[in-house]
DNA sequence: AACATCTACTAGAGCGCTCTAGTCACGAGC
DNA sequence: GCTCGTGACTAGAGCGCTCTAGTAGATGTT
């Protein structure tokens, strides 16, 4: 910065001013200094310039490395901070690297608040974090002091997926939930509550998250049938593991079984799987999320949870039963 | 830190020490000071304390967020940059934040180096890159000035991929290639030199890296299908891909078609896919290019590229021919 | 007793920025 | 001619650390 100050033949301040496009330097000055910055091959550092500043404008975000979802999430997350001036810095969680590891080291370059996608900490831990920083929890209706919420509806997910079979002309349907998973719980009620008022019996089988998981079910479910015509999975990997189970045996899906995922992630849509699924708007989830961040970083104490209305997204997994 | 220095009755430069570990303090006072900052919930500025020092040993690492190998490998890195006394910072390329951006972001924060996972930027902008700070591409075979590869013998890996279907007795065999994704031509160019090697010709059919170009793979393969018994396929999504749509066909898997994957993704060791696959040594990857980042750092020239070799993991897609 | 050598600690500069509080020159307004 | 305002610029402190140089006191050496 000096050797850029001395070559436009102006202050270290007035750099500053230049490379913060603020007011106070005539036209002519900005060019010259902006052409010695970039002789030199100036570029600001980052963290100096944060280390002067109260406000970093910096978002620490914890994702799981092998969710897809949380992967678009992310992306989206990218979009919506930019949008608003703030900048992510990522840090992942991963077998060999569990949350808390992930959380302290995003708190060890001061981020002024903390998006956890899915988190698994406990509620006494997630306070405990939300006393020093803001904390928003992304996709687990949590009920921790100081933490807030941006979900998507998940009760109203599982509904959607019912109402879909339902009016398709199902009456039998099973759902495989995602055990202790964040947000299992609200479609696993949502699917008991949509039944019961359509004066059906709900059946709920244990699955889990991931595509063994939904493989798994598949075994359960073909080794002693129910006589279900459709299934509704917790997510969209439980939903392919169970998907390429069930191919292998002799039921036709969907003729003698209807399939519904959770969470439209990319590779529900393609063409060769085409599930039907419930869509959360990550969109939505990612903006509502820095807007709760904006809320709390500024004073206004943010109305938490936001609660986003997902959609279902019909495709080729699901038709009238036989 | 001002005020853990004053609750400890002590200096600023000894609770620097302290947090440090650095020689140079009583024990007794090391455990006031530690007692005192606990009381005070003080964590040292990562920041901050980077900006005093010429090393920051922090490394840049850009993955695409929706490949599942990459996260494999973010999980590798991350444990062999903590072994090695690195720290490491994310940076997301994702459809809506190409590359360029990506790379923008990690120079913002003055990272030592910057590591690439599968970069898809020209030889000259990497080049471009590697002036101001080391670069080391992984998991692509670019020769560029300063650049620095890491990657696993691919071509080396089409061989064993024939060489097992070989040995099952297979003899005619086509590849379905990655396109232009990095490492697509090693190890197209390895399953034609195996093939040649063995006397026989090869078959190369366009594809591409993920589910979706599998998928279509699989669909140009149907209609008109060639007098193979087996298929070697670009990486493990595509094979994923591919797999589904031949399973709506008549074709069983693997008594008419045995199928070939490649990286070794968690996806792949699922039970109900059972993917015979090759695996790249995400953990070598990751300690050889910490090595070559830190050969680099200290001065020493590493020698690269270094080129790791794979193993193939033989699941339930092959079997002799019928 | 005089000096060297440790250990335990402190003062203060410096890292690369931003920000506050100026200075200075120029022109407008009365 | 005098003030006042304004635009362009600068000096210097401060952000939260680390590092160098140095002090004070205890211990060892001859």
């Amino acid at each position: 910065m000096e050797d850029v100050a001395r070559l436009a033949g102006v202050s270290r301040a007035l750099v500053s001013i230049v490379y913060r496009d603020a007011p106070g330097a005539s036209d002519a000055t900005r060019a010259r200094v902006l052409a010695a910055g970039s002789e030199l091959g100036y570029r600001p550092d980052h963290r100096a310039r944060l280390l002067g500043r109260t406000r970093t404008r910096l978002l620490g975000v914890t994702f799981d490395v092998r969710a897809p979802f949380h992967g678009d999430l992310v992306e989206a997350l990218y979009s919506a901070a930019e949008a608003a001036g703030y900048d992510l810095t990522l840090s992942a969680v991963a077998p060999s690297r569990a949350e808390p590891r992930a959380v302290q080291s995003l708190l060890d370059y001061r981020c002024e608040a903390l998006i956890l996608l899915g988190p698994q900490l406990s509620p006494s831990a997630l306070s405990a974090l939300a006393e020093s920083q803001p904390v928003v929890a992304i996709g687990r209706n949590v009920r921790a002091a100081g933490v807030d919420v941006v979900r998507t509806d998940d009760s109203a997910g599982s509904r959607l997926a019912v109402e879909h079979l339902l009016s398709l002309g199902h009456t039998r349907i099973l759902h495989i939930d995602g055990g202790k998973t964040p947000g299992a719980t609200e479609r696993r009620t949502g699917y008991r509550k949509a039944m019961r008022q359509a004066g059906l019996e709900p059946h709920v089988q244990p699955g889990g998250r991931t595509e063994a998981d939904g493989a798994d079910a598949a075994k359960t479910f073909l080794n002693d049938p129910p006589p279900v015509t459709a299934v509704t999975l917790f997510n969209d990997r439980a939903a392919m593991g169970f998907l390429d189970t069930i191919r292998l045996s002799h039921l036709e899906i969907p003729t003698d079984l209807s399939v519904v995922g959770y969470d439209n992630t990319a590779i529900a849509a393609l063409s060769h799987l085409n599930l039907t699924t419930i869509a959360q708007d990550t969109a939505a989830l990612a903006t509502q999320t820095i807007t709760t961040v904006h809320a709390r970083l500024t004073g206004t104490p943010p109305t938490t949870p936001v609660v986003i209305t997902p959609t279902l997204v019909p495709r080729c997994t699901t038709a009238p039963p036989r």
